[in-house]
DNA sequence: CTGGAAATTTCGTGTGTCCTAAATTACCCC
DNA sequence: GGGGTAATTTAGGACACACGAAATTTCCAG
C-alpha cells in the first residue's frame, strides 16, 4: 500500500540530491556530507542546508555530524528518477542514434522533465529493457531493482573466462575507447595474463588479443 | 553574423516569458503586463519584476507603463523554444503514440530540457517537418518561421470550399472532439450553410454532412 | 480638461538554492 | 586522553522568482 497521494512536484535539486544519496549509499551506511558535495559539485555548507530540508520533507534522515540516509519515500523517488534516467538513455541509444558515451548528459536533463506517461511509452517502445546501455539495471515501475555482484575485470585471475556486464563510468573518453576496443556489456573475454603493481592485463576478445590498463580494467565489471 | 558567444543557460522562467511575449506580439505592438500575467498564470506584479530582469539581460525592451517588446536576441530565443516545442509535439505524435490533444503538456515541460542536438535528431527522424500536429509552422534552425494568413472557418461564406490548416486551441476536449469529427489540418471542407447570430454552420466533409458550432468554427483556421 | 477606473509599478516578504567565512564536532595519533 | 586535523554545521548574504498591498500612471468619458 504505497501512499498514492497527489504530491506536489519535487524540484530538480531535490531529485538530484536523492539520486546522489542513493548512489553513494552502500549497504545501509550513512552518506557523508563531503562526498555528496563532491558528487554534486557543491560546497559542503550548501549540502548541509539542503539535507536539512530533505529531512523536514521526510525524504531523508539526518543525524547531525553523522551523515544522511534516504527514507523509504526518498528511496522510492530516487529509484523512480533512476528509472527515468536509464530508460531515457536506452531510448536515445535505441531510437535516436545516440552512443553510450553521449547519452548521459542528455538524460541528466531530461530525467527531471519527462512525465510518467512518456517514460512508460519509451519503455514500451523498447520492449521493457532491464538494462541501460552501460549495463546498469533499470528499476521497474514499482521501484524494484536487480542487484548484481559484479567483479572488476582487474580482479579476475589469468585463465578465467568472464562476461562483461557493466562499464562503471560516465566519462565519454573512456567509454568511447572501450567501445572501440569492443569491450562492451555482453562481450565474453578470456584473461590471458595480468601484470602486478596495477599493471596492464592481456585479454582474448573474440579471438583477438587486447591489452587493457589497470584503470579501465577496474571500471569494467564482469560475471563468470 | 549572429553572435555565437557561449551564453550561460537561460532559466525555464526566462524561456517561458520570452515565448509568451512572442505569442502575444502581433504586428510590432508592445505586450501588456496584464495580458502576459494572465497567459502565464502569474500576478501582474511578478511579471513587472521579471520583465525588468529580461530588459537588463537585453532580451526585451521595456518602457514603463507601456509594455514590452522582444529584442532581436529575445526573439531569436523565443523562436528557438517554439521550434523545440513544436518538434517535440511532432515527434511524440509521430513516434510515441501521443495524440494531438495530449502532446501539449508534455512538450511544455520538455522544451526546456532538450538539447539542440536532440531537437535536431528528432527533426531528422521526422524528415524535417514544417508543421506540428496542430498545423502550426515550425521555425527552422535559423529562426525563420513561415507566416500564413488563415481565415477562421466561421468567416467562410456558404458555397466555398476550403482546406483546414490549423486548430487554434490547446484545449484537449475541443481537440478530441474535432479529431472525432474528422476536422483536422489537411481536410477539405465545403461550407453548405451558415446561420446568423453566431449560429452553427453546416459542412460537407469527405462526402458527409457535419454541423459545427460557432466556437469551434472560429478555432479552425482555413485557406482557400 | 478633469475625475476616476484600470493598468502598472513599487514595496516589503517569503521560499528555494547557492556561496564564503567562522564556529563546532568527530576522530585519530602519540 | 589531549590536541590537531578533517568533517560538518552555523551564520550571514546573494540571486531568481513568486506573492499581496499600496502607490503611481494612463487614459477614457463626460
Amino acid at each position: 500500500m504505497t501512499s498514492d497521494v497527489a504530491r506536489e512536484p519535487l524540484t530538480r535539486s531535490t531529485e538530484d540530491y536523492l539520486k546522489a544519496i542513493y548512489r553513494l549509499s552502500t549497504g545501509g551506511v550513512a552518506v557523508a556530507t563531503t562526498d555528496l558535495a563532491e558528487l554534486l559539485g557543491l560546497a559542503p555548507a550548501s549540502v548541509t542546508g539542503m539535507i536539512k530540508r530533505l529531512s523536514e520533507q521526510g525524504l531523508a534522515d539526518h543525524e547531525r555530524y553523522r551523515g544522511v540516509k534516504l527514507s523509504a519515500e526518498g528511496r522510492r523517488i530516487a529509484l523512480q528518477v533512476l528509472r527515468r534516467h536509464r530508460l531515457i538513455e536506452a531510448y536515445l541509444v535505441g531510437f535516436l542514434g545516440y552512443t553510450w558515451d553521449t547519452v548521459h548528459r542528455e538524460a541528466e536533463r531530461l530525467e527531471h522533465a519527462v512525465s510518467e506517461e512518456l517514460v512508460e511509452r519509451m519503455a514500451d517502445a523498447l520492449g521493457n529493457p532491464r538494462f541501460d546501455p552501460h549495463g546498469d539495471p533499470i528499476p521497474d515501475a514499482d521501484g524494484r531493482i536487480a542487484e548484481f555482484v559484479h567483479i572488476p575485470l582487474a580482479d579476475i585471475p589469468p585463465g578465467e573466462v568472464v562476461t562483461i556486464r557493466r562499464a562503471d563510468t560516465r566519462d565519454d573518453g573512456r567509454l568511447r575507447f572501450l567501445a572501440a576496443e569492443g569491450l562492451v556489456p555482453g562481450t565474453v573475454v578470456k584473461v590471458v595474463s595480468r601484470q602486478p603493481y596495477h599493471g596492464p592485463m592481456s585479454l582474448e576478445v573474440a579471438g583477438v588479443t587486447r591489452i587493457v590498463g589497470h584503470e579501465l580494467a577496474t571500471i569494467l565489471l564482469c560475471s563468470r
